[in-house]
DNA sequence: ATGAAGATTGCCT
DNA sequence: GGCAATCTTCATG
Protein backbone atom coordinates (compact mmCIF):
# COMPACT_ATOMS: atom_id res chain seq x y z
CA UNK A 1 0.00 0.00 0.00
CA UNK A 2 1.58 3.43 -0.51
CA UNK A 3 0.53 7.32 0.82
CA UNK A 4 -3.10 6.60 2.43
CA UNK A 5 -6.21 4.60 1.02
CA UNK A 6 -6.92 2.45 -2.00
CA UNK A 7 -5.09 0.38 -4.32
CA UNK A 8 -2.84 1.23 -7.08
CA UNK A 9 -5.11 1.47 -10.44
CA UNK A 10 -3.99 -1.32 -12.91
CA UNK A 11 -2.49 -0.68 -15.95
CA UNK A 12 -4.94 -2.44 -18.16
CA UNK A 13 -7.25 -0.08 -16.93
CA UNK A 14 -5.59 2.96 -18.76
CA UNK A 15 -4.73 0.57 -21.54
CA UNK A 16 -7.68 1.57 -23.58
CA UNK A 17 -9.10 4.28 -25.79
CA UNK A 18 -9.09 7.53 -23.93
CA UNK A 19 -12.77 8.30 -24.24
CA UNK A 20 -13.80 5.15 -22.28
CA UNK A 21 -11.08 6.01 -19.82
CA UNK A 22 -11.78 9.50 -19.46
CA UNK A 23 -15.19 9.21 -17.22
CA UNK A 24 -14.18 6.08 -15.22
CA UNK A 25 -10.77 7.45 -14.31
CA UNK A 26 -13.11 10.37 -12.67
CA UNK A 27 -13.34 9.37 -8.66
CA UNK A 28 -9.72 7.73 -8.61
CA UNK A 29 -7.02 10.11 -7.02
CA UNK A 30 -3.88 11.03 -8.56
CA UNK A 31 -1.04 11.60 -5.59
CA UNK A 32 2.43 13.26 -5.81
CA UNK A 33 4.62 12.13 -2.86
CA UNK A 34 7.91 15.18 -2.54
CA UNK A 35 10.08 15.27 0.18
CA UNK A 36 7.57 18.32 0.57
CA UNK A 37 5.10 16.13 1.66
CA UNK A 38 2.43 14.21 0.04
CA UNK A 39 -0.93 15.91 -2.02
CA UNK A 40 -3.36 13.73 -3.33
CA UNK A 41 -6.72 14.78 -5.43
CA UNK A 42 -9.46 13.38 -6.50
CA UNK A 43 -10.26 13.82 -10.14
CA UNK A 44 -13.40 15.36 -10.80
CA UNK A 45 -12.94 17.03 -14.37
CA UNK A 46 -11.06 14.99 -17.17
CA UNK A 47 -11.09 14.85 -21.00
CA UNK A 48 -10.56 13.27 -23.42
CA UNK A 49 -7.95 13.00 -26.56
CA UNK A 50 -8.18 10.62 -29.23
CA UNK A 51 -4.33 11.56 -30.48
CA UNK A 52 -3.94 10.96 -34.29
CA UNK A 53 -7.45 11.06 -34.91
CA UNK A 54 -8.02 14.03 -33.17
CA UNK A 55 -7.49 17.01 -34.95
CA UNK A 56 -7.64 18.93 -30.90
CA UNK A 57 -4.93 16.11 -29.58
CA UNK A 58 -1.16 17.06 -29.56
CA UNK A 59 -0.16 13.99 -31.08
CA UNK A 60 -2.54 14.78 -34.04
CA UNK A 61 0.37 15.43 -36.29
CA UNK A 62 2.57 12.74 -35.23
CA UNK A 63 5.30 12.12 -32.40
CA UNK A 64 7.52 14.94 -32.25
CA UNK A 65 10.02 15.45 -28.68
CA UNK A 66 7.11 17.11 -26.83
CA UNK A 67 4.35 14.55 -27.10
CA UNK A 68 6.97 11.51 -27.39
CA UNK A 69 5.31 10.35 -24.08
CA UNK A 70 1.71 9.97 -25.70
CA UNK A 71 2.81 7.19 -28.04
CA UNK A 72 5.05 5.52 -25.44
CA UNK A 73 3.50 2.50 -22.77
CA UNK A 74 0.20 3.30 -21.32
CA UNK A 75 -0.30 3.88 -17.61
CA UNK A 76 2.94 6.86 -17.93
CA UNK A 77 2.03 10.74 -17.14
CA UNK A 78 2.02 12.94 -20.29
CA UNK A 79 3.29 16.52 -18.86
CA UNK A 80 3.42 19.68 -21.06
CA UNK A 81 4.29 23.57 -20.83
CA UNK A 82 1.88 26.08 -22.01
CA UNK A 83 1.38 29.61 -22.26
CA UNK A 84 4.97 30.49 -21.25
CA UNK A 85 4.09 29.32 -17.36
CA UNK A 86 1.62 26.58 -17.17
CA UNK A 87 1.67 22.87 -16.73
CA UNK A 88 -0.70 20.48 -17.46
CA UNK A 89 -1.01 16.55 -17.16
CA UNK A 90 -2.30 13.64 -19.02
CA UNK A 91 -2.78 10.12 -18.35
CA UNK A 92 -1.28 8.15 -21.80
CA UNK A 93 -4.20 5.35 -22.48
CA UNK A 94 -4.05 3.03 -25.02
CA UNK A 95 -1.25 3.71 -27.57
CA UNK A 96 -0.11 -0.13 -28.74
CA UNK A 97 -1.91 0.26 -31.72
CA UNK A 98 -0.03 3.72 -32.15
CA UNK A 99 -3.27 6.17 -31.48
CA UNK A 100 -1.24 7.33 -28.62
CA UNK A 101 -4.59 8.74 -26.97
CA UNK A 102 -4.66 10.50 -23.42
CA UNK A 103 -7.06 11.77 -20.67
CA UNK A 104 -6.25 15.58 -19.49
CA UNK A 105 -6.98 15.95 -15.56
CA UNK A 106 -8.27 19.34 -15.31
CA UNK A 107 -9.72 19.39 -11.90
CA UNK A 108 -9.71 17.66 -8.74
CA UNK A 109 -10.82 17.94 -5.26
CA UNK A 110 -7.87 17.57 -2.10
CA UNK A 111 -8.31 15.25 -0.22
CA UNK A 112 -4.65 15.01 1.21
CA UNK A 113 -2.08 18.06 2.01
CA UNK A 114 -4.01 20.79 2.16
CA UNK A 115 -1.81 22.89 3.53
CA UNK A 116 1.04 22.12 1.23
CA UNK A 117 -1.39 22.85 -1.73
CA UNK A 118 -2.77 25.63 -0.55
CA UNK A 119 1.09 27.01 0.22
CA UNK A 120 1.86 25.86 -3.34
CA UNK A 121 -1.22 27.62 -4.62
CA UNK A 122 -0.75 30.48 -2.82
CA UNK A 123 0.85 33.60 -5.33
CA UNK A 124 3.96 35.43 -4.10
CA UNK A 125 3.69 38.58 -2.72
CA UNK A 126 4.54 41.48 -5.78
CA UNK A 127 5.51 44.04 -2.78
CA UNK A 128 8.84 43.73 -4.05
CA UNK A 129 8.02 45.29 -6.86
CA UNK A 130 6.01 47.73 -4.84
CA UNK A 131 3.64 47.23 -8.07
CA UNK A 132 0.46 46.14 -6.17
CA UNK A 133 1.08 47.10 -2.06
CA UNK A 134 -2.30 47.92 -1.91
CA UNK A 135 -3.54 45.76 1.43
CA UNK A 136 -7.48 45.53 2.33
CA UNK A 137 -10.25 44.99 0.27
CA UNK A 138 -9.76 41.79 -0.01
CA UNK A 139 -12.92 39.35 -1.44
CA UNK A 140 -14.78 37.56 1.37
CA UNK A 141 -13.21 34.45 2.43
CA UNK A 142 -15.70 31.82 2.24
CA UNK A 143 -14.53 30.61 5.70
CA UNK A 144 -15.06 33.76 7.17
CA UNK A 145 -11.71 33.41 8.64
CA UNK A 146 -9.96 36.75 7.95
CA UNK A 147 -6.15 36.65 6.41
CA UNK A 148 -3.59 36.74 8.41
CA UNK A 149 -0.81 38.06 6.20
CA UNK A 150 0.00 39.47 2.77
CA UNK A 151 -2.56 37.39 0.65
CA UNK A 152 -6.46 36.01 0.75
CA UNK A 153 -6.47 32.54 1.31
CA UNK A 154 -7.18 30.00 -1.61
CA UNK A 155 -10.77 28.72 -1.29
CA UNK A 156 -10.67 25.17 -1.01
CA UNK A 157 -12.67 24.36 -4.03
CA UNK A 158 -10.08 26.43 -6.30
CA UNK A 159 -6.45 24.55 -4.93
CA UNK A 160 -6.41 22.27 -8.33
CA UNK A 161 -10.13 23.28 -10.02
CA UNK A 162 -8.27 23.70 -13.79
CA UNK A 163 -5.82 21.82 -15.30
CA UNK A 164 -3.12 24.21 -14.65
CA UNK A 165 -3.90 24.87 -10.84
CA UNK A 166 -4.16 21.12 -11.02
CA UNK A 167 -0.45 20.67 -11.45
CA UNK A 168 0.68 23.84 -9.37
CA UNK A 169 -1.13 22.00 -6.31
CA UNK A 170 0.85 18.97 -6.74
CA UNK A 171 3.89 20.46 -8.21
CA UNK A 172 3.97 18.98 -11.09
CA UNK A 173 6.18 19.95 -13.60
CA UNK A 174 8.39 18.47 -16.98
CA UNK A 175 10.59 16.60 -14.45
CA UNK A 176 7.78 14.24 -14.26
CA UNK A 177 7.32 14.03 -17.98
CA UNK A 178 6.90 10.19 -18.30
CA UNK A 179 6.24 9.24 -14.83
CA UNK A 180 4.63 5.97 -14.28
CA UNK A 181 1.63 6.59 -12.39
CA UNK A 182 1.06 2.79 -12.12
CA UNK A 183 4.07 1.37 -9.61
CA UNK A 184 4.07 1.92 -5.66
CA UNK A 185 7.94 3.52 -5.98
CA UNK A 186 7.08 6.21 -8.43
CA UNK A 187 6.58 9.95 -6.79
CA UNK A 188 3.15 10.52 -9.16
CA UNK A 189 0.45 8.03 -8.65
CA UNK A 190 -2.72 6.75 -9.35
CA UNK A 191 -5.05 4.78 -7.28
CA UNK A 192 -8.78 3.61 -5.93
CA UNK A 193 -10.17 6.19 -3.49
CA UNK A 194 -11.24 3.55 -1.38
CA UNK A 195 -9.28 -0.04 -1.17
CA UNK A 196 -12.01 -1.69 -3.11
CA UNK A 197 -12.20 -0.54 -6.51
CA UNK A 198 -16.08 -2.00 -7.44
CA UNK A 199 -17.08 0.34 -4.48
CA UNK A 200 -14.82 3.32 -5.66
CA UNK A 201 -16.56 2.80 -9.30
CA UNK A 202 -20.15 2.22 -7.78
CA UNK A 203 -19.84 5.57 -5.70
CA UNK A 204 -19.49 7.79 -8.60
CA UNK A 205 -21.07 6.06 -11.36
CA UNK A 206 -24.69 7.88 -11.21
CA UNK A 207 -23.53 11.45 -11.15
CA UNK A 208 -21.25 11.60 -14.25
CA UNK A 209 -21.92 14.46 -16.57
CA UNK A 210 -20.34 15.50 -20.35
CA UNK A 211 -20.03 17.86 -22.69
CA UNK A 212 -17.50 19.56 -25.30
CA UNK A 213 -13.96 20.23 -23.87
CA UNK A 214 -12.86 23.43 -22.69
CA UNK A 215 -10.21 25.94 -24.94
CA UNK A 216 -10.00 23.50 -28.07
CA UNK A 217 -10.31 25.45 -31.29
CA UNK A 218 -10.89 22.76 -33.50
CA UNK A 219 -13.13 19.25 -33.13
CA UNK A 220 -14.95 21.57 -30.19
CA UNK A 221 -18.37 19.51 -31.08
CA UNK A 222 -17.26 16.05 -29.49
CA UNK A 223 -18.62 15.90 -25.96
CA UNK A 224 -15.83 14.44 -24.61
CA UNK A 225 -14.90 16.22 -21.34
CA UNK A 226 -16.34 14.74 -18.06
CA UNK A 227 -16.85 15.83 -14.98
CA UNK A 228 -18.35 14.63 -11.74
CA UNK A 229 -21.99 16.61 -11.43
CA UNK A 230 -22.40 18.89 -8.94
CA UNK A 231 -18.97 19.00 -8.29
CA UNK A 232 -17.48 22.70 -6.75
CA UNK A 233 -14.39 22.38 -7.72
CA UNK A 234 -15.02 21.63 -11.52
CA UNK A 235 -13.90 24.11 -13.53
CA UNK A 236 -16.03 26.96 -15.25
CA UNK A 237 -16.40 26.54 -19.39
CA UNK A 238 -15.10 28.69 -21.73
CA UNK A 239 -15.19 28.39 -25.14
CA UNK A 240 -11.51 28.47 -27.47
CA UNK A 241 -10.88 32.25 -28.41
CA UNK A 242 -8.31 32.99 -30.57
CA UNK A 243 -6.09 35.71 -28.72
CA UNK A 244 -4.04 37.28 -31.37
CA UNK A 245 -6.61 38.99 -33.81
CA UNK A 246 -4.71 39.52 -37.09
CA UNK A 247 -4.46 43.05 -37.96
CA UNK A 248 -6.62 44.20 -41.16
CA UNK A 249 -6.40 47.56 -41.31
CA UNK A 250 -3.55 49.72 -40.75
C1' DA B 1 15.69 32.42 -38.51
C1' DT B 2 11.25 34.07 -37.51
C1' DG B 3 6.65 34.37 -35.98
C1' DA B 4 2.15 32.83 -34.58
C1' DA B 5 -0.68 30.23 -31.55
C1' DG B 6 -1.43 27.73 -27.56
C1' DA B 7 -5.65 21.51 -23.87
C1' DT B 8 -4.58 28.84 -18.94
C1' DT B 9 -4.92 31.90 -15.27
C1' DG B 10 -5.49 36.11 -12.69
C1' DC B 11 -6.23 40.81 -12.57
C1' DC B 12 -8.22 44.74 -14.93
C1' DT B 13 -12.39 47.92 -16.18
C1' DG C 1 -16.11 40.31 -20.06
C1' DG C 2 -11.40 41.62 -21.79
C1' DC C 3 -6.52 41.23 -21.89
C1' DA C 4 -1.64 40.68 -20.44
C1' DA C 5 1.87 37.45 -18.84
C1' DT C 6 5.44 34.48 -20.72
C1' DC C 7 7.98 30.86 -23.50
C1' DT C 8 7.86 26.54 -26.03
C1' DT C 9 6.64 24.23 -30.06
C1' DC C 10 5.67 23.89 -34.65
C1' DA C 11 5.23 25.60 -39.36
C1' DT C 12 7.04 28.40 -42.81
C1' DG C 13 10.71 31.14 -45.44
Amino acid sequence: MCGSGGVLVARDFLDRPSVQVAPEVLGCVLEHETPEGLVAVRLTETEAYAGLADPASHAYRGKTRRNAVMFGPPGHAYVYFTYGMHFCVNLVCLCSDGSASAVLLRAGAVIAGEDLARARRTRRQPDLDGRRSDADGWPPDLDGRKPDTGRPPIAFRDLARGPARLCQALAIDRSLDGADVCVPGSPLRLRWLTEDPVASTAARSEKIASGPRVGVSSAAEVPWRFWVAGEPTVSVYRAHVPRHRKLVTP
